[in-house]
Order: C-alpha cells, then sequence, then structure tokens
DNA sequence: GCTGAGCGT
C-alpha cells in the first residue's frame, strides 16, 4: 500500500510523517521527494504501509487533517513503474488506478 | 536561504 502525500511543510520530514502514520498501522517506507535539481523539498511524499487496511485508515484520518498548521493532503499513490496496461495517459489529478 | 504544484532518485 503505497500513500502519496501532499501538502507537506518544508519544516517536516520523513520521520514526522512515518511516525504520523504509524498511528495506524506498520509504515514499511516513508519517503519525502526531494528536489534533485535544487535538493530541496518539493512539499509532498510517499508513504507506504503494510496492510492495506490501514493504509485505508490512515488515508481516511489523515486526509484533511491539520499537519503543522495546514491540511495535509492524503490521497492512494498511483504505480509508478507497474504495469500501466490500458494507459491513464497523461493523468493529472483524478485517474486513479482502482486495483481493490 | 529560495517555495505551494501536486505522483517518486
Amino acid at each position: 500500500m503505497n500513500i502519496y502525500v501532499a501538502n507537506i511543510p518544508f519544516t517536516s520530514s520523513v520521520a514526522d510523517l512515518k511516525e504520523r502514520f504509524e498511528q495506524f498501522g506498520t509504515v514499511t517506507s516513508a519517503k519525502i521527494v526531494i528536489d534533485k535539481l535544487t535538493n530541496r523539498s518539493r512539499g509532498f511524499g510517499f508513504v507506504e504501509m503494510a496492510d492495506n487496511s490501514a493504509g485505508r485508515e490512515a488515508i481516511n484520518n489523515l486526509n484533511g487533517s491539520d499537519f503543522e498548521g495546514k491540511s495535509l493532503v492524503v490521497n492512494e499513490a498511483r504505480p509508478k513503474t507497474d504495469t500501466q496496461t490500458g494507459g491513464y495517459g497523461n493523468g493529472s489529478r483524478g485517474g486513479f488506478n482502482s486495483r481493490w
């Protein structure tokens, strides 16, 4: 269960996310996307959890919640390199891979 | 001592 976390404040780090998601389940790996060029946080990251149910719980609970004074955005991440059969094309927001 | 879209070295 990989989860996409956006609207992360720049004063936050991966340990904060990991802690925040460990409230709902076991976090396999958490990472904040740092821009390769500027070496600065882009404000979003990815959290991978062990249980899918815990991931759903974390999404439903942490999405839109208060995080460092800002509303956190938590969604399910789309597969980075997986069988993108069907082609979501240049899926900007909205198109999610419903693998449920 | 940088900045707020949003899907990753």
